[in-house]
DNA sequence: GTCGTCCCGGGTTCC
DNA sequence: CCGGGACGAC
């Protein structure tokens, strides 16, 4: 194998050979990931199987990388190695091991959604009185479990924590009478499995090296898990960064990288400190911002390359002002650099921001995409679908029968479900069970027509069960379902607006699932689906950033790199966003945030904020970010004020950053209001009068009473003889003469 | 049982 | 401004 020329000897001896345990510090930039698969890689070539090799990664996007990488490097010899989350791989464990926990190997997994409904369902059974939200119980519950303490055997300290004492145990049985585990409970379970007196032993021996990405953003059981699989040969990689733990608030402990060494007396430590990504001005930029940090390993970044643009600073008007120079910069650059729009990447903390962005980029026409936000499998009609798939797979599974019972309506309402759910926690047997003894007359007090409404959906089910049994592939399963509940039917009638899409997202559903039975080949099952479907957080696994600017938030954006990125709303209260209560950890870890964002970039950092802001309706003025502030001078170029959109000017000399202060944000709005919107707007209220005779696929013709709204989206009131007045966006009618 | 209206609350999000 | 949940009217 080639050498990594990027590590210097004794780095590479370290790194890439030995055993023990050993801690990578890296900073970004520093290819550490590669380094990490390097070291795999020669522990190949040197004999360790591969089926003996554990490698974990934080996401399934970076495990997907790692593999492509190894098998590029291995070919063949790759095969049989264990690489994926730390979920992924407890999965797969758990599946082996199910019935020393109590489970059979269909579990599922419960996602947040699940768990919510979950425990609303339960806050209501124990009737608690005062506005308590599943999150913050689940966040209890959580809290205690990766404690090692059993929530149910809480301490009450205040209301909440006595709701949670009760309510765990309750959640606790739900989930196993339904042969089902929330994420955490899958490493957990997997934790109980090392204590196995048996299982324990099997699974402490069972690689010879463990290794993991992204280290900080390690919690205490999965630290936990790794000392457990590593403590016979000790062989523990652990991979990070502190300067970039961003995830604290979801239970990583940068400690678990910070204090490895004391755990690990014997471990050797290298560091990584040679950046091989970003310009010497972004990286000055991005230090300094991160040096305000008292709570972090001190770690110097440097870099050959030399110089740089500078980090360039704008102040925009308001959000709309900073989206459209955002748009108008991607232009200049485009034509002035010669980019292609997948070059750029635009960051923001929330991605409510995103909707701003979307607008000034469509409106020029530049090709983006969103990354993140509401996940396709998150989206309502998949996990109804996939709720039924989930109920006919196994039928004791009651929230995903109250979850389909009635969806698309069917007429099954709370009453009838009530008497369902009644009758079965008498007779001690699951909804379905209760719901077919009720079709076939069981006097629980349905009437006759609420019982052949009944009856239509048990037949649906057996119907689906019956198709099970002859094993047919996922995709024709999935579509079946789909079909046969009449879910595509009825969305396309009743629902005009949002329709079409969801439509759509059940093709996309249809057609996952025949990429996993492809994959699969004859061993596709179901349940493996349906664990796919729970831990792929975003479809977007196509790789396809192709050529499109990038939108996302900078949690998203870790471990990815760009040549341009813009970085917007560096604001007060924006970023860092701050709430009540927050302390001095948080800010440290909006701190990192930003040192993330800075780092991402490779040849220009862009850094936007805006003197006021819309947010819920309300205009705000916020200060520039405090991160400005630490930017050091000779690396920034400010622009404080500008008459209109204007390309980016390519080689703006440096000059002294110029501390933004409140006295521009008093200055009265200059007269010169950049031009938002360039094409299409006010076009739509000629196409679409009130009054205007329109044609829709289902509805037929109908005569528009309201519009509102601009573009393509633009939303119209339009009454159909004989359908009523329905609310549809514009692009799925055509005006009539 | 379903549909409309009102009210509330609204970070980041991997798995 | 958005969506979801709760509640009252057909």
């Amino acid at each position: 194998m080639t050498p990594d020329p990027n590590l210097n000897p004794p780095q590479r001896e370290a790194v890439l050979h030995g055993a023990g345990p050993l801690m990578v510090l890296a900073g970004a930039g520093s290819g550490k990931t590669r380094v990490l698969t390097q070291r795999i890689a020669t522990l190949v070539d040197r004999g360790v199987p591969s089926y003996r090799i554990l490698a974990v990664t934080f996401t399934n996007k970076a495990a997907g990388e790692m593999r492509e990488r190894l098998h590029k490097l291995l070919g063949e010899r790759a095969q049989g190695m264990w690489v994926g989350t730390f979920h992924a791989t407890c999965a797969r464990l758990l599946r082996v091991h199910a019935a020393a926990v109590g489970l059979t190997r269909d579990f599922a997994i419960f996602d947040d959604d699940d768990q919510k409904k979950l425990v609303a369902a339960i806050l209501k059974e124990l009737d608690v009185s005062e506005r308590i939200t599943p999150r913050a119980v689940l966040s209890r519950i959580d809290r205690a479990r990766n404690a090692g303490d059993d929530p149910g055997a809480l301490r009450s300290r205040d209301y909440i924590d006595d709701v949670v004492r009760r309510a765990f145990p309750l959640y606790a049985a739900r989930l196993l009478k339904e042969n089902a585990v929330d994420f955490n409970d899958l490493l957990l379970k997997v934790v109980d499995l090392c204590h196995h007196a048996e299982v324990g032993p099997e699974l402490a021996g069972r690689f010879r090296h463990v290794l993991v990405d992204e280290f900080q953003d390690t919690n205490l059981v999965q630290y936990r898990l790794v000392k457990h699989f590593s403590k016979e040969h000790g062989n523990l990689c652990v991979v990070g960064d502190d300067d970039q733990s961003i995830y604290g608030w979801r239970g990583a402990e940068p400690r678990n990288l910070l204090d490895f060494d004391r755990d690990f007396p014997t471990a050797r430590v290298v560091k990584l400190e040679q950046n091989y990504r970003s310009t010497r001005v972004i990286l000055d930029a991005a230090n300094a911002v991160i040096a305000k940090n008292v709570d972090r390993h001190a770690k110097a970044l440097w870099t050959d390359r030399r110089g740089g643009e500078p980090v360039l600073v704008e102040e925009c008007m308001d959000e709309r002002a900073e989206a459209d120079f955002v748009a108008q910069g991607i232009l200049g650059l485009r034509s002035q650099e010669h980019r292609g729009d997948g070059d750029f990447a635009v960051l923001y903390r929330t991605h409510a921001q995103s909707r701003a962005l979307e607008e000034a980029l469509r409106a020029r026409r530049i090709r983006y995409r969103v990354v993140g936000g509401i996940s396709f499998f998150q989206r309502r009609e998949i996990k109804d679908i996939t709720e039924y798939l989930r109920l006919i797979v196994n039928p004791q599974a009651d929230t995903a029968f109250e979850r389909v019972v009635n969806v698309p309506t069917r007429g099954i309402g709370d009453t009838t479900v009530d008497k369902i759910r009644a009758y079965a926690r008498g007779a001690g047997v699951p909804l379905l069970e209760a719901a077919r003894g009720a079709v076939a007359g069981a006097p629980i007090g349905l009437g006759a027509a609420a019982q052949r409404k009944l009856q239509t959906f048990v037949e649906l089910i057996d119907g689906l069960r019956a198709l099970v049994a002859a094993g047919p592939a996922v995709a024709t399963l999935v579509s079946e379902i789909i079909d046969r509940s009449e879910y595509r039917a009825r969305l396309e009638i009743e629902d005009a607006v949002d329709g079409p899409d969801r439509v759509r997202n059940l093709g996309e559903l249809v057609a996952a699932a025949a990429a996993f039975d492809a994959e699969a080949g004859e061993h596709a099952s179901l349940t493996e689906f349906l664990e796919r479907v729970s831990l792929t957080a975003s479809a977007d696994d196509k790789d396809g950033r192709g050529e499109c600017v990038t939108l996302m938030t900078i949690h998203a954006a870790k471990g990815l790199e760009f040549p341009v990125v813009f970085l917007t709303g560096l604001e007060e209260g924006v970023f860092p966003a701050l709430r009540e209560g927050d302390g001095d950890d948080d800010m440290e870890e909006e701190r990192r945030l930003a040192y993330v964002a800075l780092t991402r970039a490779k040849d220009r950092a862009i850094l936007t904020y805006a003197r006021t802001r819309r947010s819920y309706d309300q205009i705000r003025r916020n200060a520039p970010s405090r991160f400005l502030v630490d930017l050091p001078p000779d690396a920034v170029a400010v622009r404080a004020r500008r008459p209109a959109p204007a390309p980016v000017r390519p080689a703006m000399a440096p000059r002294p950053a110029r501390v933004p202060d409140y006295d521009d944000a008093e200055r009265a709005p200059a007269a010169d209001e950049p031009v938002y919107y360039l094409d299409d707007e006010g076009e739509d209220d000629a196409v679409f009068p009130r009054g205007a005779l329109v044609r829709h696929r289902i509805f037929g013709v109908g005569e528009i009473e309201q519009g509102s709204g601009r573009g393509p989206d633009r939303k119209l009131t339009i009454r159909f003889p004989g359908h009523g007045v329905k609310t549809i966006v514009a692009r799925f009618v055509e005006r009539v003469a």
